[in-house]
Formats: structure tokens, C-alpha cells, sequence
DNA sequence: AAACTACATTCTTATATAGCGATTCAAAAG
DNA sequence: CTTTTGAATCGCTATATAAGAATGTAGTTT
């Protein structure tokens, strides 16, 4: 029997499931404010209320982001006290807005380059 | 307990604008029916007939996501006649879908094991 | 015990958009 | 020219959700 290549492209579609998976996580990724909760956490851990005055946002709107991001798998959390402390949970995050930011970098200087 | 890791990448926060543009991105990822679109054209060019035909969406719909995919270019179309032949533009997008398929099978499979 | 603190949750409004049908447009054929 | 074909666009409805205000809740302090 043949054996499968490693670099074979040779995909199958994906189930309709997989389809909604994939794009609830790609969903999370999909809102300004949630995106910038992530790029605080970059930084390292924040309380929920740092996030709230780092972020300018209310308090109501960041506890709903995080809730997403949370459920999401992107950012955990570990109460200590009073305080909820939050911290990235899965690495894919930074690698995937690297690479986002990347492209889009390599695209808006492409376009400056095209009009100078 | 690990000690934190002296990787810290230390990178600026992101402005408003950048974050609205890497949001803008993620948000076309973020619909079961576009990337089932890009799914199949993964296996090759299509037109928007035979998309609209193998998606099971109809032709209105399947053309407003074609078009939220080109406008953050990630498919491309060039027309032949009369048909309007479409093509992944970025290979970001296979790498994009990759990582969230590898991820989300660690994930289940995790799930599962808890399981059993 | 009461009062306070840090978050979460609920309710509401405004906006965005997925999906459908109908129409329009453009290229090709008759 | 007219008709046909492939695709884009318009009008519409239903649904999702971002954001703020008000309230609820669990842990802390006094």
C-alpha cells in the first residue's frame, strides 16, 4: 500500500463541523478590541481591571471579550484574591497575528512602492 | 513552575488602524461558508459556477463572499469569456487554516482522552 | 455583621451581515 | 439587433453581536 506523503497538498474538504469549528476560532480573532486585549497580553499577564484602563474600553465590554477569548482557548485565567489575572493560553495566538501582521506589512509597502 | 522564559519578544502595542486591519482580515476567515469556499479551492481553480455548485450556497451568496475574499486578497479572479475563474491568492490562507486544524485536533483529542 | 472591591451577568440599542429572490450587467452566440 | 449565459448588484429579512448602563455576585476588609 502506498504510503501517504508528508508534503502531499492533496486535501479533503472538511466536514461541515470542522467548517464552524474553524471559524468560531477565526471569529475571536475578528474584533479590533479583542485583538487589542491579546496584544496587551503580549506584554505579559494583566488583571481584568488593568485590561479595562489599558484598553479604554468599559469594564462590561472587556469581560465579554475576554469571555470569548477565553472559551475560545486563546486566553486563560487564575484568580487570585479579588483580582482575575489573564495571560495567553495558546501560543498559535502570536504566531498566527505575527504572520497577519507580516502580510500586511508586505502588502501596504508593495502598494506604497506602487504609488511612488 | 517554570521560570518565565527570557523569550520575551517584547513587541510596541498596536495602533487603532493596524488593529482594524488585521481584525478586517480574520473577520473573512471567520464564516463556515467562506472557508468552505477556500477549502475547495485549495484543490484548484474554480469558477464561481462550479463554487456555487459544489458549495450548495447559492449564487448571490456565494458571489458577496468571493467578493469579502478578494478584497483582503486572499483569492484572486481572472475572467475567461464568461466564466470568471477564482484561485487562492495568499498561501497565507493554507498556513492560516493549518495551524487551526492542527490545533483544534490537539485540542479534541485532549477532550477525548479526558474522556476515557 | 456591613461596606467595599473586582468581575460577571443581564438588558437594551444600534449596527453589521448572511442568505434569499429579483434585477442588472457584460460577454458571447444566434 | 436579440437572446442566452455567467456573474455582480440591489432590496429585503432575520440573526448576531459590540457597546453601555444597571444589576448581581463572590471575595475582602473593617
Amino acid at each position: 500500500m502506498a504510503k501517504r506523503k508528508a508534503t502531499a497538498p492533496a486535501k479533503p474538504p472538511l466536514t461541515d463541523m470542522a467548517l464552524n469549528l474553524i471559524a468560531l476560532r477565526f471569529r475571536a480573532l475578528a474584533e479590533p478590541m479583542r485583538l487589542r486585549l491579546l496584544n496587551l497580553l503580549m506584554q505579559g499577564e494583566r488583571t481584568v481591571g488593568q485590561l479595562v484602563t489599558e484598553s479604554g474600553s468599559g469594564q462590561a465590554n472587556v469581560s465579554k471579550h475576554l469571555a470569548v477569548l477565553r472559551e475560545a482557548g486563546m486566553v486563560g485565567m487564575r484568580k487570585e484574591g479579588l483580582s482575575t489575572w489573564c495571560f495567553i493560553a495558546d501560543p498559535m495566538v502570536n504566531e498566527l497575528c505575527e504572520m497577519m501582521c507580516q502580510r500586511l506589512r508586505e502588502e501596504m509597502e508593495s502598494k506604497a512602492k506602487a504609488l511612488s
